[in-house]
RNA sequence: GCCCUCGUGGUGCAAUGGAUAGCACGUAAGCCUCCGAAGCUUAAAAUGUGAGUUCGAUUCUCGCCGAGGGCGCCA
């Protein structure tokens, strides 16, 4: 617990034990206290609505309950410096100012950790996300869906979940069989031999450029295999240069996962079987016309869904049970999934399967992100210039910056339908919000570059000077980043992270327009503003990192 | 037709059921002999619509209107 969390347990339990004194409710009735930053100073460092919950209990209007609660609070020599009723029967607290200075401390102290905490109560969690099929490249959707499923996994190991991310790869299935036909066509067609694409093939660049490597390092050797010896061949070697290149392009996006988990190895490992029986053994399958299914209609579907093919092969269905089985069998107690919007319609037979292998409901949570629009010159743009094709992830990256994208993705909540300005991203300019935080981070190195160089050095010895209105400011905003961490996990809205920044770079610029850091002619003053903003820099880089922005020292 | 997501200033987005609805772009007016003006200050401008639940609704429920997505023994 930090010294500004010590501060906000002090102030709770002088709540509660004035609550109980006001015999308001007892122990067991009592409800968590919740304190929350005013929206305006003016209502003090605190509020909380207490009373208004308490009015269903103690059947007294809130304001009345407030009354009672005050009566009955012992606040000489505690933190709380004024309190008072407000509004419907809110409580606005005011703490004393030489408390506010603890988080300098607290920042200072903690250094890359601060704004960590214990929220999530290490619950193992797992987030799985991206998921791409490994068929060709990572469009701009992709890159939205790595964007969100990142800055999610490190706000939860943040604060306080014990996080792994993971990476399904569909190496098994039919698409897998069509990149393996699609690449022996441009093998051939590199040979100078007529052939067809087969229907369902993929015709990206990639594929091309894989074929004609073939070319040049076999020749047409691989015309003398058989035919399943070719396949296997163009198979597994498409697999593996796919693959790798997913890897990398999501190495690049700072994006790097605990487990590449291959569908394949639940065939190899007879999990698919493991499933299937749990769901037979649990009564929820049933065979007909041919096929087998799964009764996804007990559990809330509006239909029920084929596992077994009359064929005899597997829908896409049946090894994703089998996968969702497997990690809740290693140990998972959430599942976060992160997908797609063209994916959304999935979701209510995947979570009546969670129930069916006899498992509460809500373990499955499905994080859907809405699609992504592009826009330049004013007008929406789905098709790259180059290729014709799907923008993808890489050149999104190449056109607007690494910063820039993943910023623009964590500014927006995954669950809103997002217009990217692809002009307002590239520009360098005070237009592109990208870099006001950034801005505010490589300002405060100067600052210190500049402090360094004139002998300043940072104390926490004089604290007790911050008393500036800006400098209060400061002080609340970034005392709230690991409750703003906390709440943003909670809500699994890594989004409102970004939101913070924009707010901490805002409290920062503003006191550095209205106060001079670096002062020769007051010493006292100057060490503790360093200590300051050295702990304003420390917060930004750290809510950055959440979100996979980097924190330039200059610009 | 059914299901899901979303409707907030001119535009793009925020807001655990709480106080005077935030931010950015754009618009208008100011601020650098001074630590980085990619900054600051000020102004105008918004909850699609109709009911309901509640002390209190941008938030929860239902209807309507609008946008996107999904409804396969494809993945």
């Amino acid at each position: 617990m930090n010294a500004v969390e010590q501060v906000q347990q002090t102030i709770k339990e002088a709540l509660q034990q004035a609550i109980l004194k006001a015999r308001l409710t007892d122990t067991e009735g009592m409800p968590a206290i919740q304190l929350e930053t005013p929206r305006d100073k003016v209502n003090g460092d605190y509020a909380t609505n207490i009373a208004m919950q308490l009015t269903k209990l103690a059947k007294k209007p809130p304001r009345a309950i407030a009354q009672e609660i005050l009566d009955n609070l012992e606040t000489a020599g505690t933190v709380i410096e004024k309190i008072e009723i407000a509004g419907p029967g809110f409580m606005n607290i005011s703490i004393r100012k030489d408390y506010l200075t603890e988080v300098v401390i607290a920042v200072l102290e903690q250094g890359a950790d601060y704004g960590r905490s214990k929220a999530g109560g290490y619950v193992k969690i797992q987030v799985e996300f991206v998921s791409a099929n490994p068929t060709g490249d990572l469009h701009l959707g992709h890159a939205r869906g790595a964007s969100v499923g990142d800055s999610l996994s490190n706000v939860l190991d943040f604060a306080g979940y014990d996080v792994s991310r993971e990476y399904y790869i569909n190496d098994a299935g039919k698409q897998i069989n069509n990149l393996a036909y699609s690449i022996e066509a441009r093998y051939k067609q590199a040979l100078g031999i007529d052939a067809e694409m087969p229907e369902d093939g993929y015709h990206g660049q990639d594929i091309i450029n894989i074929a004609q490597a073939q070319e040049k390092e076999f020749g047409d050797a691989l015309l003398q295999k058989n035919e399943e010896e070719r396949f296997a061949h163009f198979r597994s070697y498409g697999l593996q240069i796919e693959l790798g290149k997913l890897q990398q392009d999501l190495a690049d996006f700072r994006v790097n996962f605990d487990e590449w988990f291959s569908e394949t190895s639940l065939y190899e490992n007879g999990k698919i079987d493991v499933a299937l029986n749990k769901l037979r053994t649990n009564g929820h399958v049933f065979v007909e016309d041919g096929a087998t299914w799964f009764r996804s209609t007990t559990f809330g579907d509006d239909k029920d869904r084929v596992l077994i093919k009359n064929d005899g092969t597997f829908t896409y269905l049946t090894p994703d049970i089998a996968y969702h089985g497997d990690k809740i069998a290693r140990g998972f107690e959430k599942l976060i999934n992160i997908w797609g919007a063209d994916h959304h319609g999935y979701i209510p037979r995947m979570k009546a399967a969670i129930q069916a292998l006899g498992n509460p409901e809500d373990m499955l949570e499905v994080s859907v992100i809405q699609m992504v629009q592009l826009y330049k010159d004013g007008e929406k743009m789905k098709m790259s210039k180059r290729t014709g094709k799907a923008v993808t992830m890489r050149e999104l990256v190449e056109e607007v910056g690494l910063d820039a994208v993943r910023y623009f993705f964590a500014m927006r909540s995954g669950d809103s339908h997002m217009d990217f300005d692809l002009d307002l991203a590239v520009s360098q300019s005070n237009e592109n919000p990208v870099y006001y935080a950034q801005y505010a981070h490589a300002r405060i190195s100067s600052i210190l570059r500049a402090a360094q160089e004139q002998g300043f050095t940072a104390s926490d010895e004089h604290l007790v000077l911050l008393q500036a209105e800006k400098e209060i400011d400061v002080l609340k905003k970034m005392g709230d980043f690991p409750q703003v961490v906390a709440e943003a996990a909670k809500h699994r809205s890594p989004h409102r992270v970004a939101t913070y920044i924009q707010e901490l770079a805002t409290t920062f610029h503003s006191f550095y327009n209205a106060e001079k850091v670096l002062d020769p002619t007051n010493e006292d003053m100057t060490r503790a503003r360093i200590a300051l903003i050295t702990a304003v820099r420390t917060t930004i880089a750290n809510a950055l990192r959440l979100i996979g922005v980097s924190a330039p020292e200059k610009m």
